[in-house]
Parts: C-alpha cells; sequence; structure tokens
RNA sequence: GGAGAGGUAGCGAAGCGGCCGUAACGCGCUCGACUCGAAAUCGAGUUACCGGUUAGUAGCCGGUACGUGGGUUCGAAUCCCACCCUCUCCGCCA
C-alpha cells in the first residue's frame, strides 16, 4: 500500500510507476475519490460536532431535572442526515481502500525499465556451466532412471503436479533443508521459525497477495462462509514470516530482524497450464528455505544486497553455475521495489532457470500490515521488509542433477552436502528403493 | 465439538445508557526534585488514526476508536444479534 498523503501532494512518481509497470490503473480515480472523501469528511464531522454539543445539552437539562423533549426533534433529524452521510463516506472508504490495496509498489530509480522479461538486466555470472561430452538428461529424466523420483504415483494419489520423493531423493531434499538452515543461522545471523501454514485473509492481504491474487492459492474449503475468516495455505513462508509482527510497533534498537523457515509452500499455478508440466520445476507444493528481513527505511537497500549475497553463496558452495538478473520494471512482482532474481544453469534444458528471488518491498507491505517502529523522539514510522528464496528444495534438486549427472545416469553429489548425506558421493540406481514389493 | 467466564492504555484492572476515554486505582516507562550515587519518597508527563488550518511529519480546532461487524436509542464501553479470540471444565486427539 502506498501513502495516499503522498499521492495527493504529488501523484507524478506512482502515474510514472504505473506506466512503467504497464498496469492498467488510474491514478485519476484515486485523486476524485480521495477528493470526494475529504469533502464528505468535513461535512459529516461538522454535523457530529453539532450532535456532541446538543448532546452534552440534553445530559445537563435531564440532570437539572428539565425535560429535553424540544432538542430531540432537532438531534434527531441531525442523527438522519449523520446516518445517511456516513454511509456515503463508508461506500467511498471501500472504494479508496479497494482502490489502494490494488497498486503494486513504486519501482526504485535504479530498476530498470522494461517491457517483460527480455528487458531485464544481468548483474553477475558465477562458473562457466560445465561441458558435456555426452548428452545432459533432464532432471525428471534422471530422477525416474535413479528412482528417486515418482511422478505417476503421486498423480494417482494426489494430481498432476504433485510429486512423491523416494529414498535418496528424499534424503537429498533433507540434507539441503539442512545446509541451507545451518548457513543461514549459524553464519548469516537468521532466527530459525517453524510458522503457521494455514493463515487468514488479513495476513495475505499484508503481504500483498490478497485481494488481487487469490486465483493463485489453496483456500480451505470449510464451515466458514464469512470472506474475513477464511483461510488459506501458504504460498511461502514469506507470508507467515513477515506477517509476525503485524499491527505492533517495535522499538528502534531490535531493528533488523531477520527470519529463516523452512516450509512447504503451496501454489494453485493457475493460469500456467503448458508450462513446465514434466519435474519438479513448477509444483503444486514444494519445500523452500526463506529470508525475511524486518529493518530501519534507512538500511533496506544495503540488506537487499546482503540478502541477494546470502542466496547466491548458497549456489556457490553447491558449485552450481548461476546468474543474477534485476528484474525491469515490467516484470516485477507487486509488492516489490526492486527484485533480483538469481537464475541456476540447468544443462538438461540448457538454460538458465529462476531459482532464487530477492526483493526489497520498502514500506509497501508494512503498511498492509501496519509494521511501525518508534525513533528516539516517539515519532511512528513504517518499517521496511525484505524476502528472498534461499532456496526452494525442488529446484536446487533439479540443479544437482541435472549439473552433477555422470554419462551412465549417476549423480554426483556436491562435496558440500556429502556430511548431510552420511559420505554418499553418488546417487546411482538402487534396488533396495525400487518398487520390488508393491 | 459441548458448557461456563471474559476481551477497556505497555501490563493488571474499575466503569455496566449522558456527569467515563488522552479512561478511576495499581504497576511500568520518561523527565525533574531529594541523594556522593542508588533505593525509597515526592512532582510532572506518557494512545493512535482521520480531516481542517498551515511552509510544516510543529501548534491549534474538529472527528473517530472500549475484540470485529451490525442493530436498538436523541445519545452505547454499557442493551440486543452475529462472528473472532482468550481462559476454565468436559469430550476427542499426535
Amino acid at each position: 500500500m502506498l501513502d495516499i498523503k503522498q499521492i495527493r501532494k504529488d501523484p507524478d512518481p506512482l502515474v510514472q510507476s504505473l506506466t512503467a509497470r504497464r498496469s492498467d490503473i488510474d491514478a485519476n480515480i484515486f485523486l476524485s475519490l480521495d477528493q470526494q472523501r475529504r469533502a464528505m469528511l468535513t461535512e459529516v464531522e461538522t454535523l457530529k460536532s453539532k450532535r456532541n454539543t446538543a448532546s452534552a445539552e440534553v445530559a445537563a437539562v435531564k440532570r437539572a431535572g428539565g425535560n429535553p423533549e424540544a432538542q430531540f426533534a432537532e438531534l434527531g433529524q441531525l442523527s438522519d442526515q449523520i446516518k445517511e452521510l456516513d454511509a456515503k463516506v463508508a461506500e467511498v472508504d471501500e472504494r479508496l481502500t479497494d482502490w489502494l490495496l490494488s497498486v503494486p509498489n513504486i519501482p526504485h530509480e535504479s530498476v530498470p525499465r522494461g517491457r517483460d522479461e527480455h528487458d531485464n538486466v544481468e548483474v553477475r555470472r558465477h562458473l562457466e556451466p560445465r561441458k558435456f561430452d555426452f548428452t545432459p538428461k533432464e532432471h525428471w529424466e534422471l530422477g525416474v532412471q535413479n528412482n528417486i523420483m515418482d511422478f505417476e504415483r503421486a498423480v494417482k494419489i494426489s494430481k498432476s503436479r504433485f510429486t512423491f520423493l523416494r529414498g535418496a531423493g528424499s534424503r537429498l531434499e533433507r540434507a539441503l533443508v539442512n545446509f541451507f538452515l545451518d548457513v543461514q543461522t549459524r553464519e548469516n545471523g537468521y532466527t530459525e521459525m517453524s510458522p503457521p501454514l494455514i493463515v487468514n485473509r488479513q495476513t495475505l492481504i499484508g503481504t500483498g497477495n490478497l485481494p488481487k491474487f487469490e486465483e493463485d492459492l489453496f483456500r480451505l474449503d470449510g464451515k466458514n462462509t464469512n470472506n474475513e475468516n477464511d483461510l488459506y495455505l501458504i504460498p511461502t513462508a514469506e507470508v507467515p514470516l513477515t506477517n509476525l509482527y503485524a499491527g505492533e510497533i517495535l522499538s528502534e534498537d531490535e531493528l533488523p530482524y531477520a527470519f529463516c523457515a523452512q516450509t512447504p509452500c503451496f501454489r494453485s499455478e493457475a493460469g500456467s497450464y503448458g508450462k513446465d508440466t514434466k519435474g519438479l520445476i513448477r509444483q503444486h507444493q514444494f519445500t523452500k528455505v526463506e529470508m525475511v528481513r524486518i529493518c530501519h527505511p534507512d538500511e533496506s537497500w544495503n540488506q537487499l544486497e546482503l540478502m541477494r549475497g546470502h542466496a547466491e553463496n548458497l549456489l556457490e558452495r553447491l558449485e552450481l553455475p548461476y546468474r543474477t538478473i534485476v528484474l525491469c520494471t515490467g516484470d516485477m512482482g507487486f509488492a516489490s521495489a526492486k527484485t533480483y532474481d538469481v537464475e541456476v544453469w540447468l544443462p538438461g534444458q540448457n538454460t538458465y532457470r529462476e531459482i532464487s528471488s530477492c526483493s526489497n518491498c520498502t514500506d509497501f507491505q508494512a503498511r498492509r500490515a501496519n509494521i511501525r517502529w518508534r525513533d528516539s523522539k516517539g515519532k511512528l514510522h513504517f518499517v521496511h521488509t525484505l524476502n528472498g528464496s534461499g532456496l526452494p528444495i525442488g529446484r536446487t534438486i533439479t540443479a544437482i542433477l541435472e549439473n552433477g549427472q555422470n554419462e551412465d545416469g549417476s549423480i554426483t553429489i556436491p562435496k558440500v552436502l556429502r556430511p548431510y548425506m552420511d559420505g554418499v558421493e553418488t546417487i546411482c540406481f538402487n534396488p533396495q528403493s525400487a518398487p520390488s514389493a508393491d
């Protein structure tokens, strides 16, 4: 959510932002609604002031033992007018709120302008992709061949875009979770959290997932028919972690907060029919270690670089080639003021694929979730919030399989993970995890 | 899931139709006095949001907020309804 007073004062940055993001939202709607609202407020508040004065008189007359019957007629009329105007104000308020909740964050000046993903700008590249003397396979092929992924049976018991990891595949997931969490907590200063995986509507409004992106979420069917009380599966741990201090006032010296959490993430993937239908790239459910930072507004741009470094460092330790790009204005997410995507090299697909997204949401989410801090003079300000993947497990497994594959289809495990895998150096077909008995 | 009790400032809590919301009382916090310093004591100050005014995120004026949303009433923290949450007991359960 943006600052109303700022838009009112100078709508230019908003108008430019909307153009840069290729949004069809009209800033004039806001300006006219806001003007209406303030005119009506002035009117109704004058009436209320009159009513308050008259009510005090009624009380005084009654206390003196008199009969305030005469005042009642006038007061009744006043109250009717107020009721009518209040209803109008409430209606404009609602439209104004709806509009505000649908407006994306304003991109930082350092963000390149552009239409779509073709205008994103590469800022960093690490490791040359490995040269293969055979044709590298895609991860789903390797997964099935080594019997560490079972796509068909997952579809049978659930639906498409769900997968069983099996044996060494499941072990690899656990190894990655532990490795990532160990690095984040021991070296990078994050506090590990285990958040709720089911959250309410207000929480999702806080991070910007609602009201605009309802179709991306899994909503629980329940007895509740009241929208306010609807519950949803989290699409990322960013949602519960960013909302941890929703509605609270933090003191300056407790900032910044840095949290990480390993959770399953649930995404409906509506509108992605036909995209990445094979393998682990695009699943309804996947495990991810997420990083969230809550900080002083002056710190957030440094914090973004820091967090991006944390994501990149994990790939470096796994010896995976990657590149980092800055998303252009047209490709950026709703809540973000600046986003770095880290893309890992997938030799099977012969392309870089997004593996981490690190965003500074400035005060956009803090306004929605009402997270503030108090300065030494007692003044209240909104915090800045950041989030980044560090990292998603499924896509990391994909990258390890495709980059570590050998000609016979076996997988060489990155050195740094071996202690987490009981020293196993290579994954190869293991009849013990084969479906012999069932 | 059933029964009961409750949700008021940072915390505890009073108020149960107008004299009660920057809200009694107690604690905490900030500043000051006392003190070599501290404790104790004494004094003062400690809600947020919206609108108007304004050069102003200062001051002043007005409005709103007693879990949330409705209703009754000239007037609601107070009465009525729905929902959410907390606590106690019972049931179920990893």
